[in-house]
DNA sequence: CTGAAAGCGCTTACAG
DNA sequence: CTGAAAGCGCTTACAG
């Protein structure tokens, strides 16, 4: 009723004649010049044939690396993200890696709970995206404890890291613009209190280019909590009524949009003729709206590729001089109806 | 610039002057009435105070278990899965299990490489999602390797297993029932070309309800390839052409009721005055959708708390007699504007 | 109530 | 070209 004995390295070594050493050195392909060719391939033939694979609890009590990599998400569940762990786990389990997910629901608290669960514990790099106030303790993480770390979807400029991130500002400033050129002259940016850097970057990008275009500023900035709730929508319903001249609007983040959506409909909104919007963040709703939403695209297997292609080549040049791995991509605007695509500018 | 030397039992040992296995007792809580409270007070003290944190590799080599669970999932970055994993998540780390999240993408031959990968590696338990055709495979892994699995989503009837699923049957004859209550005559069901239990079951359950209602059958099976594409549009498109008196439709998974409501849309059908719709499973475009479709709602976190609580318990047990662990859990009926709710039935 | 010791399955310096 | 042996950090039967 137990499980099949699992056979050992010992097991080989006895069956075949030949010692431990040699085994350990034929499967960690160490072979090369000091094990002769017949031995070898006696060795492999009858791996193959039993099927034996190491234990992965010894290599890693022994090595001290457990080819696990952490990815702290700020929701697992969020499509984003979890297009993104899709995508790294195939690469890592094609590397021998395991992924182990967990989400900070962008809290301090449950990230360090979740930090400290996973401290000393054999876990070999850590891809996080850090909540809100997180900084100090990334830095520590990093500094002290010596961690192999890649921050993703944001980035700190007080410190060095490693990270992969999308170009927020030059995002932003694009998708502003295209607004404006779908002739739209009032534009709004709905955004979050926050100084996690693609928030801030994504209303930097907004102010750029409505100052550049010297359009006046209408921004609303709603708390975490309420970007999916009914207080949130409150708070969007009132900032378009007491600016009834807004005609355009650039939303922060796809959750806030859909909020924003809900608002709009409620109000009998048409879109685009009265206001025109862009999300960031594709997600399937967008293009089944009605009528359909225009957004920024993040670069998803871009991202994810570089996340964890990136977290590898750290892992390997751990044993050599600790390198810097900091990527920037771009986004795609991605126009639908909700920006009057027929009408440009008539500036 | 290395990370700090990790702090052992033995550094313990040697600071305190208290035996290993005094020491280790305590960390397990087999210290009851053997160790004096004092020596456990001043060990656990010294803990906290140092920080420890066995090596969980050592562990798991010593015991032969890993505290880790695999979730072979569907495709982990589908909604439905990936609101499963995230609830499953927080209740396996409270009880000091780790999971490790991977995707068959429905495919046999994924699904196989994928347990290979894990075949023998300290995993402690499985919770699968089993793709098509996997049926020998699971019973394999249950009955020869002996492996602790909880499978997900759909059962099997030939063999005994541990499983978790909704109770699709019933859900489909009241998604149909209703979408009759509403005045719709000529109901058809588009499912998948499919021999899981879940789909099945749909199909079924669909059968009963307009068989005892004496009504007329139309149904569509897709092939799982074109759920998501152009192909499978259509096939929608043509089926509806065919059966123009079709004035209820429902859809055996959400996929499948999103390119169907592009069919709809691209053809300016009218909902729910021409054709009244319902899907399973909830996803937020549903409820944005113009108008709101209605759906048969799975209880995600009743799923999963009964998944992960299921198999934590299964590990628990193991060492006595195995038992076996079958939930089936009710859906919900969420009726939204793609049924007419004003019209009850004029039979 | 407490401790010395074996052993889980590997890797790797060292010796030949 | 190959092997004997130490040791990674635990757990647990055994002895006292």
């Amino acid at each position: 009723m137990k499980k099949k004995k699992k056979i050992s390295i010992k097991d080989i070594s006895k069956e075949l004649g030949i010692s431990i050493t040699t085994i350990s050195f034929i499967i960690n392909k160490k072979a090369e010049n000091k094990i002769s060719k017949e031995v070898i391939k006696k060795v492999e033939d009858y791996i193959e044939k039993v099927g034996y694979t190491p234990n992965s609890s010894a290599q890693s009590l022994r090595t001290g690396k457990s080819k696990t990599i952490v990815f702290m998400a700020e929701d697992i569940s969020d499509p984003f993200f979890s297009a993104i762990a899709k995508q790294m786990e195939e690469i890592a389990f094609d590397n021998g890696y395991k992924i182990i997910y967990c989400s900070t629901e962008n809290k301090k608290e449950r990230a360090i709970e979740l930090l400290d669960l996973f401290k000393d514990r054999q876990v070999d790099a850590f891809i996080i995206t850090p909540p809100e106030g997180f900084e100090e303790e990334m830095k520590k993480l990093i500094y002290e404890q010596h961690q192999t770390v890649m921050v993703f979807d944001r980035y700190y400029k007080s410190f060095e890291h490693n990270y992969v991130v999308l170009d927020n500002l030059r995002c932003a400033k694009d998708a502003t613009r295209s607004l404006y050129d779908s002739g739209k002259k009032q534009l709004a940016f709905i955004g979050i209190n926050s100084e996690l850097s693609p928030i801030v970057h994504r209303y930097e990008g907004y102010l750029e280019s409505i100052r550049s275009l010297e359009l006046q500023e209408f921004s609303l900035m709603l708390k975490f909590e309420e970007i999916k709730t009914e207080q949130g929508r409150k708070k969007i319903s009132s900032f378009l009524d007491k600016y009834p001249q807004i005609d355009g609007i650039l939303f922060a983040s796809n959750n806030l949009a859909i909020n924003g959506l809900r608002v709009l409909k409620q109000k009998n909104t048409r879109i685009p003729e009265e206001i025109g919007i862009i999300s960031f963040d594709e997600r399937d709703i967008f293009e089944l709206y009605s009528p359909p939403i225009s957004v920024v695209s993040q670069p998803i297997e871009k991202l994810a590729g570089e996340l964890i292609k990136g977290t590898l080549s750290l892992l390997q040049s751990k044993a050599g001089k600790s390198e810097i791995y900091q990527k920037t991509l771009e986004g795609t605007l991605i126009p639908r109806e909700s920006i009057s695509l027929k009408n440009p500018a008539s500036s």
